[in-house]
DNA sequence: ACAAATTTTTAGTTTTGTCTAAAATATAAT
DNA sequence: ATTATATTTTAGACAAAACTAAAAATTTGT
């Protein structure tokens, strides 16, 4: 697979959540920031190949190859994030630039040592599963932010209480639903938590815990 | 610059020896595995971008600019080349490809940071230098391997003692010129030393390790 | 010095991935 | 249901980087 062919896989599985859906054309074109006729003469080339099903004015969907290179890629571009973050002191939004080109790097072995030097983790630093090899994830369980226990990472997908003070509360502490969260400790005595949530480490109360929901990979 | 570019500038440079010596059109397309009229029509467009001085008929060398940018994808590819065999258990002989890729890497930070995560290293698994970020090599220093302290990375450059004993010594143990060696301990007692090289430890003694030359980079 | 051999360049194609403009199809609106 | 709008495809062109074949310049051999 060429750099060009790889990136327009890799759209069209994002833009088909993951799953096979059917994706259009010009979303393609969006995503891709190119012209629709050009997603539809590389379209063509990805269904000669046998990556992707096409017919014409339809829509495009990956096949299961297609989404198997999907997966590899996807593999790969989460792995070099947790690398770029924990080993090389990129904050969390700051790697996706540079993993985009780091993704299309071709050594199996490579990605191999780099999953083990890292501890075979299952989350990039956004909270995004890393799929295994063999193109599986670990399924993401959605619990409250209290029942999470000291190390997990998870993304921050919704609230219990939805007052509006609660909802200040969050704006003014700039979390956001769709925020990567990481526990770093609990205390024992009143529950509260030590979360790094935006590069910032915070403190927060049993209380606002336990009202904000989190999706966690297990 | 793209791919193709660097490849093209880093193939100028290393057939310039490192200077910026006049290279031939057809030194140019062997190395790089292309056809002479590839490199001329390539040359030209690098000529225009202020890379390269090019006279036709007359064969290229590379521009002060020229030479910071080889300079630049040269120290990536070594820092690369560190990482593959320090942090994910390459064997020197492996790396080379990978890097092939990774040099190509766009990020400032990233370079500086795996500079950071690898102690700043001054040389490649190949016991070749690693140039400063501002361009600069530490000189390489011809010893006696018997003069070299523990942990230093060197090259095997020349023998003392030319005798066919000696170089039967070699040959029977794999030692051959070129050969990047890494001191690993040196016994007080008799002076006799651990190495690493060709990727297996090996034993030598004070008599054999003070007739052959390592260049060394310190 | 001059012919022969070699090296280098030019001219004209090819492939990949993109684009624009126009035509074809599908979707929405009255 | 028919027109209007939006989406998608086709056709033709272009730039980058490669190639082949032929022409031009340089170097070598005598």
């Amino acid at each position: 697979m060429t750099l060009s062919e790889e990136d327009y896989i890799k759209a069209i599985y994002h833009l088909g959540k993951g799953e096979q859906a059917l994706v259009s054309t010009n979303a393609v074109a969006e995503k891709m920031d190119t012209k629709p006729s050009s997603v539809t003469d590389m379209i063509k080339k990805l269904s000669e190949k046998g990556v992707v099903n096409y017919r014409r004015y339809k829509g495009v969907r990956l096949t299961d190859y297609g989404r198997k290179i999907a997966l590899s890629i996807v593999r790969k571009h989460r792995l070099w994030e947790v690398f770029l973050v924990e080993k090389l002191h990129f904050s969390w939004d700051e790697v996706h630039e540079v993993a985009e080109q780091l993704e299309h790097v071709k050594s199996e072995k490579l990605i191999d040592e780099l999953d083990k030097h890292l501890g075979f983790p299952k989350v990039d630093p956004h909270g995004d599963p890393i799929p295994s090899k063999e193109g599986e994830f670990k399924k993401a369980v959605k619990k409250l932010l209290s029942e999470a226990l000291t190390g997990t990472n998870g993304v921050c997908v919704g609230v219990k209480d939805s007052s509006p003070p609660f909802l200040k509360f969050l704006d003014k502490n700039k979390i956001a639903l769709g925020d990567p969260i990481l526990v770093l400790d609990k205390e024992e005595f009143d529950g509260s938590l030590t979360i790094k949530i935006n590069n910032k480490e915070m403190r927060i109360s049993e209380r606002i815990a336990s009202n904000l929901f989190v999706e966690i990979i297990d």
